[in-house]
Order: C-alpha cells, then sequence, then structure tokens
DNA sequence: CTGAAAGCGCTTACAG
DNA sequence: CTGAAAGCGCTTACAG
C-alpha cells in the first residue's frame, strides 16, 4: 500500500506538503502542488481514511439501528438518512437488530467503539434500558419509533391528527358504523393516540358505534388470523380503520378470501402508504407517512447536532401527512344505512 | 474519554498489560487482569477501534453497495449479508447508488479509503468500468447482477432451468400457447437465460406458439403501461411466464382493472418469489430465488476469501431455487383448448 | 509557503 | 508475566 510518506518521497516534499494538498487544507506553492498531484496519480495514493479518524476524531459515521430492513417502510427511512448522508459526507453503518435487545446492546457498544459520530434508532418499540443506554452513549441520536417515551428525541407525525382525520373522512363518506383494527393488545403511545383520534371524531359527529379490535401484532399474518374472529362482527359496521397498511392488507385479504367485497361490503382504510397498498386491488385507501422525509429530516437534524458540537437534539419535530383517497373505501348512498 | 493510557495509569500498570487483558492475547497474571478490569468498568473505558484498526489493519467493514433498498428482494439480500456478517464479528458499511455509475464510483473509493476487507455489490447491471474499478481495488467482492459478465464472481441460481421448469409446471397445468413477459428490449444474460429455458420447455413439447414481450423495464410500472398493448393480443395465450414479480403484478392489475379474470381467463407466473406475492389476489404462483441465502451464502465466501487473505473469490457458485405453486395459474381442462 | 516534530490510541515485537 | 519503545498513517501547531 502506498502511504503518504512514498508520496512525500517521491514528490520530493515532506509529507506536511502532501496533507495540505489532498485537504487543500493551508497554501501550498503551485510547482509543489503540481509535483504532489503527479505522484498522487502515478501511484494510485488514497489516504486512509482510519488513520485520519484517529487525528481528527471525526469518523464520519452514523449508525443506523433497525429491526428489519426488510419492513418496505424502514427501508424508505434508512433511503432518507442515506440521501441526506450522502450530502453531508456520512456515511451508514447499518444494524438489524431483529427485534433483539441484545443485539441492540451490542451494536450500540460497537457504535461507540467504531466511533460512530450519532445514532438513530428505527423500532416499534426500545426497552427503558436501550433507551438509557443510548443517552449514556453522550452522543446525538434520534429515534423513530411506536411507543414515545417521555424526554426521547424523536420525529414522525401526528397520529392523533391523522387517525381523525382519516375517520372523519370515512364518516364523510356516509360511514356511521366505523371500527379500529389495532395492533398490539397493550397500547403503544402512538396507538393511543390513533385511537384517541378515531374516538374524537366519531364523538364530534355523534356516532354511538365504536369498537376497537386487536390483531395482537402489527403483520399481515395477525390480521389475516384474526380476521377470521372480526368476520363474524361484519354486520355491525360498514367500515374498520387498521392502524397500519399490512393489518389493513391481511384484513382485506381474509374478507377477499371469506368472499366478501371490498369495499362493497365493506370499506377499509390503512395507515401508512407502504408502497404493497398500491399493488393489492382494490387499492389502498390510507395515511400517508411521509417515511423518506422523516429519515431524510433526522438525519439533517443529527448531522447538524454534530457539526454544531452539541451532544443532544432538542426539537421533537412532527411532519405532515396525506390521506391517500384510493378506493378501498366506499361512499355510502345515503338511502343505505 | 478515557484511554487506554487513563486505564493504565489508574491501575498502576502498563498500557501493554491493559491491551493484553482487553485482547486476552498473552498471559497477564490474576491479580493485575483483576485490576485492569476494575479500573475498565470504573471508568467505562472502551477501546478505540480507530486506532485498533490503523495498527491491526483490520477494519471489521463490508462495503454492501446496492441500487435501492426498498427493493423487498435486494433488502432480503443484504439481510442475508448482515446475519453472516454478525457472526463473525463484521459490519456492513450500507451504500446505495440508485442506479448511478457515478454514485458507484464514489463509493468505490470510499470504501477504499475506509479499508473495508471486502466489498459486495448488488444490481441488475453493472457498468464495464465499474467491473474494472472494483477488481483494481485488490480486495475480495462479490457480485449479484442479472448480467453476468465473464469472469465476475457472481452467486445465484440457474434461471435456464428454473425458467424450464416453471413453463413446464405451465404445461403440465394445460397451457399450450404460453407467452413471456421479458424486461429490456437489450436482453441481460440472466434474462437470455430465462427465455431459453421458456423456448426449450416449449420445443421439448412440441409447442408451436411461442412469444416474448417487453415491458420496457423491470418494475410494476412498466408492466402495467405495456399491459394496456399485451391485453390486445390476449385471445393468443392462456398464460403467460414473467421475467419478475412486479412485473407479474402490474401485469395482473392492468388485466385485473379492464375485468379479466386472473386466473380464469389468463393464468400469470412470476419470478424472484418477492413477500408481495403473498399479499395480492390471486396469490402469485412464481419461483422462488432464495436472496436471503444468496446474501449468506455471498457473504460467508466473501470472509472466507478474506480470512485465508486471499485476494479474490474464485467459484460461481448457483443455489437451488423453488415452484412456488399457488393460485395465479390455472389448471385447464383437457376440452378447452 | 515549508518541514520537523509531536501526537491521535492503540498493538506488538523485544528484552528482561 | 511485564514494561519501554517503536510504529500504524495521518494532521496540525510551531518555527522559520
Amino acid at each position: 500500500m502506498v502511504t503518504i510518506k512514498d508520496v512525500a518521497r517521491l514528490a520530493g516534499v515532506s509529507i506536511s506538503t502532501v496533507s495540505r494538498v489532498i485537504n487543500d487544507s493551508k497554501p501550498v506553492s503551485p510547482e509543489a502542488r503540481e509535483k504532489v498531484l503527479k505522484v498522487i496519480k502515478e501511484t494510485g495514493y488514497k489516504p486512509n481514511d482510519v488513520a485520519r479518524s484517529l487525528v481528527t476524531k471525526r469518523s464520519y459515521l452514523i449508525g443506523v439501528i433497525v429491526n428489519n430492513l426488510a419492513n418496505t417502510y424502514v427501508a424508505e427511512i434508512v433511503r432518507g438518512i442515506e440521501e441526506i448522508g450522502k450530502m453531508y459526507d456520512y456515511d451508514i453503518l447499518l444494524c438489524s437488530s431483529y427485534f433483539s435487545k441484545e443485539a441492540q446492546q451490542k451494536y450500540l457498544q460497537l457504535l461507540d467503539r467504531k466511533q460512530a459520530e450519532g445514532i438513530v434508532l428505527v423500532g416499534y418499540d426500545f426497552d427503558d434500558e436501550i433507551i438509557e443506554q443510548v443517552k449514556n452513549l453522550n452522543k446525538p441520536y434520534i429515534f423513530f419509533t411506536r411507543n414515545i417515551k417521555n424526554n426521547i428525541n424523536y420525529i414522525g407525525i401526528d397520529h392523533f391528527s391523522a387517525s381523525y382525520e382519516m375517520t372523519n373522512y370515512l364518516i364523510r363518506q356516509g360511514h356511521r358504523n366505523i371500527a379500529f383494527l389495532g395492533d398490539f393488545e397493550e397500547r403503544s403511545s402512538v396507538e393511543k393516540d390513533k385511537i384517541e383520534g378515531y374516538l374524537k371524531a366519531l364523538q364530534e359527529n355523534e356516532l354511538e358505534y365504536n369498537m376497537v379490535y386487536t390483531a395482537g401484532g402489527r403483520r399481515y399474518s395477525h390480521a389475516y388470523e384474526s380476521g377470521k374472529e372480526i368476520v363474524k362482527d361484519i354486520n355491525n359496521f360498514t367500515a374498520m380503520v387498521c392502524s397500519n397498511d399490512e393489518l389493513a392488507i391481511g384484513l382485506m385479504n381474509i374478507l377477499l378470501d371469506k368472499n366478501y367485497k371490498v369495499p362493497d361490503d365493506i370499506s377499509i382504510a390503512g395507515y401508512g402508504n407502504y408502497q404493497i397498498g398500491q399493488y393489492v386491488r382494490p387499492q389502498l385507501t390510507t395515511v400517508g407517512e411521509p417515511f423518506y422525509d422523516i429519515g431524510a429530516v433526522s438525519m439533517r437534524m443529527l448531522i447538524k447536532t454534530i457539526i454544531k458540537g452539541e451532544k443532544s437534539i432538542s426539537n421533537v419535530m412532527e411532519l405532515p401527512f396525506t390521506i391517500e383517497k384510493r378506493n378501498s373505501v366506499k361512499k355510502l348512498d345515503d338511502n343505505k344505512k
């Protein structure tokens, strides 16, 4: 491997001078610069970032801890993180923990040892111990989670309002009996917000019927399975808003497989605007969560914090959401109940 | 930040001794070890991997260059890469190039400077210049691509056989007129293999009809759009095998949207076994490509090569595929043509 | 504008 | 079993 020493020797200058031309950090005479550049080109010299990192104490590395990259929304967030990172010359050290607290702890240690300059954590819920550990790392961090705990730096959308607006949209479409399909029995903070938004809309419209089902999980299969029971109550409501798109599609499919028609027999709304919602038929009406932007904004805040030399990010930021109107929701005639 | 020096001073030993207990690299007296361990615990000392990396010349970093993480199959491959990496204590430096050759070049440089020990490249096609550059890096690398060029290290499945078997399956289901939906006009090596497998099956069964359409791309929208034309020929064939699942679903949806029934009016087979194929209705019959395994096996080969201190991986490996029989393909009655 | 020197935080022969 | 010393490949005051 050719090092800065070799370049200096070959160019007949000191390593200081070589360093200066590489980094453009201080004035160098045109002649010296040219000689150095020539040698660099000839030898194919590339500075060793590890050595540089050791002396500058800058790694330009951001650790990103996710549970599962195969979730499309996670990939979207990571995409946002990466794009912004690239703009500022930061690189991503990717860590998938697959919901294991031990893996998360191990990665946190690792990121510390590798001198990562900041950490982004993406996941449904994080253990208090993990949160504590992140804080103790004493570097900037930011969370994207469904269970927002006290004084965590968080970026996302206003779930109460989103759920409220979606429910209102269904009401405007003529629905009077609207149920909600949640994820876990034990509600995360975000889940609570969604349910409150849903209830608020019903209440404001003086609708008496309300019903919160739980799928027992967040995945397609959870909704597909629990849907087998829910289907028995299907005459009680004409529409259902689901806590996420996977649940919505799982529910839609069990209904379809049991020969119900969506949206003719029942309207379904999702939450998240996962890519797949546009691929299924009927296409899914859903709340648009700007995952890419969430990643991008998080990363920008993180990098700004790092650059300013601060240790922690103060603000909790809420991004705008959208209501994606597609055709899993039907407008009810007035004569129909 | 507490360094090895601080630990040494506090424990009353030399930094050599501290290093030895951290790395368990040489015998240390129990008393010394205990003192050191105690100080480490008290101070929360964590070794700086950057410094360590500089002297050991080992980064334990593998660069992974992908185009777009949001493609589920890419995420699957990365998942395999990461899991195996974790087993060997290697970390992933993630680089998404979004099909930009410039970005790929930039990342290659970066990975070199960061002293990555190996590189995995995942993408549809790579420019010759990129391939050359990868080789010049003089570190182990491996490709997953759809356009396999001479002496590239590649891991994947036998596409000729997979396509051949899928076509045969359709034939066994009673289909006589089977068309193929390819991606680009200009065929990649893998695309050629698929088409040859398709033609071989037809030929062996003495079926005269054959027809290769092209979608002009690999995404859902390409098939959805080109499907508008293909639909005009729909009476010519009873089944279609598509070059990937996104195309299959795009085609399926345009047919559905134009009120054709799948599989009653036409059977559709995909390729890849993307997660989404199980979410759509009808569920997609498809070729199962073991993306997770492809990532895992690639990574294992790469790491073995690194550990053995070799510069290049010799073998090209083919992994087993499956035929996922779901219900987008219908068995034709004998009386029906 | 330039170079010699110190130093970043480690590991590892080497000598004892 | 232990420590002093050299060195990994850089950057950056410092002095000129």
